[in-house]
DNA sequence: CCCGGAGCCACCCTTTCGGGTGAACCCGCA
DNA sequence: TGCGGGTTCACCCGAAAGGGTGGCTCCGGG
């Protein structure tokens, strides 16, 4: 896999902080990846060879994103990037055309090295690690929060109760309340109001021109 | 009053709507007196004839505000605009160094006269005419939000709970509940977060630029 | 002159949120 | 090996928010 052209690797995410934190991971590999940072539904349609759908503060497993990004003219191979290893959902996942499911907790070469080998037509699943230290950038990092909490708020953000949010993470609602509190502790605010207010003056905003979910429970008429 | 310059007057607000809307209002009269759009705090520090204090959203009677306004040395006269007629209030305002309070309610004749009678150097207090049609604009008038729905919406905008905000409006928390209600309905919203959003994203967020208050209950570290 | 809309408020009830505590587990680091 | 931080969850409690109903006044238009 050495000599060829890097792969090209469009990240899948409503979040700019996700995809430099990734391209900052990647560059040091930029022989062998390359993060191309396109609107996969617009007018410049290259070829990429693969779709990394990043889960942070998305449907866990995609459900219906993987199977279109899978049935995408444009795009070679689609890998899911989450922390989420219910059983469940790496079999939705794969049964609706991810060729690969990846943790969050992988190191940038054992990354490039899965992107390969599902470039190359395997399937590949990490083994949950537990949990490690996550490399990478998410939204709110600067501001010490923990990427779950990071993505509870981005939520919260969207106006979602936390109903929504503990189904849509596959999570506890306790867990969710949780993550809230530690977070609106380390934000500064003590009302989900302005826990909104935080996010949308601190990029928690989905940029929606990213990727626009398909279905699910989003909010409409916003 | 008839043949010297139009009266030059400021409007204190944090929503361009309500300039827009005094604007228009009295655009008709503008030989008597026009709306200068300017920052009193700014680098361009022109003479008002009269400094027109809104109270959308805003503290009513604005405590520190018309004290403030009343001793700025760019400022010939305070007024005060209002629907709020609590004897309290009115005392308070006059008595920080208002010399108008005017009902939100005049029409644009009446309006005129007034301002140019607290010029002259009347004391000039509306008759609280009960509650007719009001006119001029605010946020939210295109939603069809009554003035009080959007001006509890504005301040929800601001992350406030409703016990400040019937604080800051001089309601009973019941009817700010009312209220919310019936703006919810109106902006198809069924939660604070998601009113917060479509706040954000109809212009609710105040402009700090045009007017930053002084105290009160705003929440710090946004 | 009645109706509807706006403003204002009260009482009720259920759901949600906020926050405190405690407790597992896994990890990396000292 | 112990500590701290992250992840996950449970239980509990009080406070806030959401929503329904009803009632009153004032106003303007048909």
């Amino acid at each position: 896999m050495s000599q060829s052209e890097p792969l090209r690797i469009s990240v899948v995410t409503e979040y700019s902080a996700i995809v430099r934190g990734l391209h900052a991971m990647l560059h040091r590999h930029e022989s062998r990846v390359m993060i191309v940072d396109q609107d996969l539904d617009g007018d410049n349609p290259r070829q990429v060879d693969i779709a990394l759908y990043d889960t942070f503060a998305q449907d866990q497993g995609g459900t219906g994103e993987v199977a279109r990004l899978a049935r995408h003219p444009r795009v070679g191979r689609v890998a899911v990037l989450t922390w989420n290893f219910d059983e469940e959902l790496v079999q939705q996942a794969l049964s609706r055309g991810a060729s690969g499911y990846l943790a969050r907790s992988l190191p940038a070469a054992a990354l490039v090295d899965a992107l390969e080998r599902v470039h190359r037509g395997e399937t590949v699943v990490s083994t949950p690690t537990g949990h490690g230290q996550v490399a990478g950038e998410w939204p709110g990092r600067e501001e010490a929060l923990a990427p779950r909490e990071a993505e509870v708020l981005a939520l919260i953000t969207q106006g979602l109760p936390n109903t929504v949010i503990a189904a849509q993470t596959h999570l506890s609602i306790n867990s969710v309340k949780s993550y809230i509190r530690t977070a609106y502790r380390k934000i500064g605010v003590t009302s989900r109001s302005q826990a909104v207010l935080w996010g949308v003056r601190h990029g928690f905003e989905p940029d929606r021109r990213r990727h626009r979910p398909v279905g699910g429970a989003t909010i409409a008429s916003l």
